[in-house]
DNA sequence: TATTAAATTTAGATTAGCCTAAAATAAATT
DNA sequence: AATTTATTTTAGGCTAATCTAAATTTAATA
């Protein structure tokens, strides 16, 4: 059988972080293939460590049918964005990293085994809710308080709201979105949608008017203002 | 022959920070056998890893006589323990550890690869020139300028002098300092010797004297005050 | 200088985390 | 329902970093 992982390694640490992330889209069981695509693996090496992950109780595990996080295994899982939105809030507040050069860093500091230290953090940078591209920070409990946003590409016509996150975190989308103004904060009005390729017009700040692409409105995420 | 290392891993990232400590005691060259006790580790293991170091130019290497860093060991040695000491500067001063808390969990930020982070790190402290400890911090081109200091136990009879560092590093040895106000910045003077087991009275900031065992103030490093 | 002791190296084995190729299973298509 | 395709698992292998036991070399001692 299976040797039992005792302290997870940073392996497995981002096995289960990748697990937690896609379960949003995969609630059922994340796949093999998914995962291997996400950790750049090849599948067959995630077959033998989610078969390691389950017997260490980290993750329930149907042969064939995917993965889920066992209460264990989402705890753990949540320690990690913890840190690692924690380490973000850090590069951006205080080093002064722009948005789409914290993740990397963050990638690695995530891995800082210490609750001191991060409890510490969380306390120098003023328990901040938020990370730099509007992600929600768990607590030291593991509790998470999802803000409720919504793709601007779902937005009705004449419907305004601010940006307050992104679904999407590579450095070239991000960078297109500064250029564009398109920041967190940002106010933001759909006018209008054009369905032969579903791009829209999009009026910011009530002043400036842009055109953008469906690929990427769907991974800006607003909060919409309430209408009374 | 041996596999060439190319990026160095966190592994040979520890061995280099030893070799390059131990060098201070051994500069003729850094035996198997304090690698492997420093590292903890077998000596077995030190011998076959010294000769991955040695092919890819990381170490000089003489068999049975011991390894001593290249040029390029040593740079790689002095980066870690930049970002070793800059880290111990930002646990102390911005998230308050104590100085006997910060070398464990610097033992992990060391390995951070991230030169624009270690810069930026370096700038948001106000670019500090030592550490905790009282040890210097290495600039970004690798350059260090190790203050002129002696042990305690070699000050004569009647010296001044500003403690200044310690060559012990134990959260145990620092604690005890602290306790008896042998902090950083202490002004002390050396009474008197005691022959028969080399301790020593000490009086600290002009005011209250102690008596110091030979294994504490061989550990304490003083800069001693000029007399004209 | 010969012998003994200590340090070091060599030989062979183990583990985590990865791989490729082949086999098995599930899903999709005719 | 049968066949083809896609996904997943199994089997066997590799590398870095570790270990133990045995052999070798250097250092110390008689
Ligand atoms: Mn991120
Ligand atoms: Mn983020
Ligand atoms: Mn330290
Ligand atoms: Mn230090």
């Amino acid at each position: 059988m299976y040797k039992v992982i005792f302290m997870p390694s940073l392996t497995v640490e981002n096995y289960l972080k990748a697990i937690y992330h896609l379960l949003e889209s995969e609630p059922e069981g994340v796949s093999t293939n998914s995962l291997a695509a996400t950790l750049k693996i090849k599948p067959a090496t995630v077959t033998d460590m989610i078969g390691k992950l389950a017997s260490a109780r980290f993750v329930k595990y149907e042969k064939y049918y995917g993965a889920t996080l066992t209460d264990k295994g989402k705890r753990t899982a949540l320690a990690i964005i913890r840190k690692h939105r924690l380490w973000e809030v850090f590069l951006s507040e205080k080093l002064k990293f722009s948005w789409d050069e914290v993740h990397e860093i963050a990638e690695q500091l995530e891995h800082i085994d210490s609750i001191e230290l991060t409890d510490r953090l969380d306390m120098f940078l003023g328990y901040p809710k938020t990370d730099p591209h509007g992600d929600p920070i768990p607590d030291k409990n593991g509790k998470i308080t999802v803000p409720e946003l919504i793709p601007l590409s779902f937005a009705k016509e004449g419907a305004e709201g601010m940006i307050s996150g992104v679904t999407e975190h590579s450095p070239a989308f991000l960078q297109y979105l500064e250029k564009n103004n398109l920041t967190l904060g940002t106010e933001v009005m759909l006018l209008e949608y054009y369905e032969y390729d579903l791009s829209a017009d999009i009026r910011i700040n009530k002043k400036r008017q842009v055109h953008l692409s469906h690929e990427v409105i769907k991974h800006i995420l607003i909060k919409l203002h309430d209408k009374h």
